[in-house]
DNA sequence: CCGCCAATGGACCGATCGTTCCATTCTCAT
DNA sequence: ATGAGAATGGAACGATCGGTCCATTGGCGG
């Protein structure tokens, strides 16, 4: 038996869903989530709200698909590369990479996903959270494995939310067509980060 | 003729008003600022919603002010420091301990400035943002200042970003009875950004 | 004790909220 | 050609939205 919990297959119907949730994620970036009403969705998807409601159960539903996608993704590649046995620096640089890729790519769902998972509710809003937290981990444990190999200084707890701040905070100004590419910026956080900004 | 822009005086409207605007800094922060209504504030400050227009004059005036105020101060201080003819490495730290202490005062205003600046209309937003802008200039000159000087070396314009990120994403997790003040997470986060987290 | 005006509660406004329901149309396997 | 079920648009639901209006109350200077 294969069980598929995200079909991703290429019914019409997936796609129609696929397309929906990018646009409510635009939508919902702008605007706010409780700012963005299921009649301006339905506009700006040229569907009817019976249609809408067809694809997205609730609008709740929705918030709830943009926010936990991407923050998914990270966790998994965020194991493929903790699994690797990569050298530290290494592994922190292309966890940054990672990261600061998919931001670059996804700045609505993102930007949704930081400002709005708040409005979400029950169970939705525990398992974001917990998925948020969990790359959180992810970070500390890259850290910590750094220091136990004696290549970087035993790092205080805290410095955890200081480099993901650091990095999530790009969410609101990259420009994907700027000059600088996201591999660009993870290196050169990551130079400040491992040597300072002393002049030596 | 004196000109007081903000009265801040003793009368009990003034009173009224700092009461109200706390009250629903805290509920746009948790419920966010289009998920809050008015009938919500109007009982949770307990006035009647007549009552309570009377002080506050339109909903997205309170949004207003509670952005506006914190972002402000943190820039008369910005412009205080850099007046002050620190050396470089002082004024980083005192920058980062001034904002670190505000986001741990004022945790909720915060919240709501970062994730709701964009509700706002008009000239309102554009002032914010302004206000936003002005406040990483000064970051900008005091890196600048020490690069001058061959304190620094020469950074990355996108190191500022960096750095704000890393302060700014304190309003999400800070504690403000926890163990670290903000004057020490001032201080870890300015040695690992001077010297590096490499051990040595 | 009077008179003025700030302060107040709540009815009321039209608009919009998220969601449900249903009759109709479309698509496609038989 | 026919039947089944997916897809669709839009009316309708009660609730709530931000804001206005107004009659009443409260406190204080004269």
């Amino acid at each position: 038996m294969i069980i598929e919990s995200e079909p991703m297959g290429s019914t019409t119907y997936d796609l129609n869903r696929v397309r929906i949730v990018g646009i409510a994620a635009e939508l919902f970036a702008r605007n706010s989530y409780h700012g963005t009403g299921v009649a301006e969705l339905s506009k700006a998807v040229g569907l009817g709200r019976g249609a809408l409601y067809h694809y997205i159960g609730s609008k709740e539903n929705l918030l709830y698909e943009i926010s936990k996608t991407q923050v998914d993704q990270m966790n998994a590649q965020a194991e493929r590369l903790l699994a690797a046995g990569l050298p530290t620096e290494t592994l922190l640089r292309e966890l940054a990479k990672g990261l600061l890729h998919n931001i670059a790519e996804h700045q609505f769902e993102w930007a949704v996903f930081f400002r709005e998972y708040t409005a979400l509710t029950g169970e939705n809003r525990d398992r974001v959270v917990a998925a948020r937290e969990r790359y959180e981990s992810y970070w500390r444990q890259a850290l910590d494995r750094g220091a136990a190999e004696g290549v970087l200084a035993p790092a205080p707890r805290l410095l955890v939310k200081g480099i993901l701040g650091m990095l999530n905070y790009t969410y609101l100004w990259f420009e994907p067509d700027g000059e600088v590419s996201p591999d660009e910026l993870a290196d050169a956080y990551l130079d400040a980060l491992l040597d300072g900004i002393r002049q030596r």
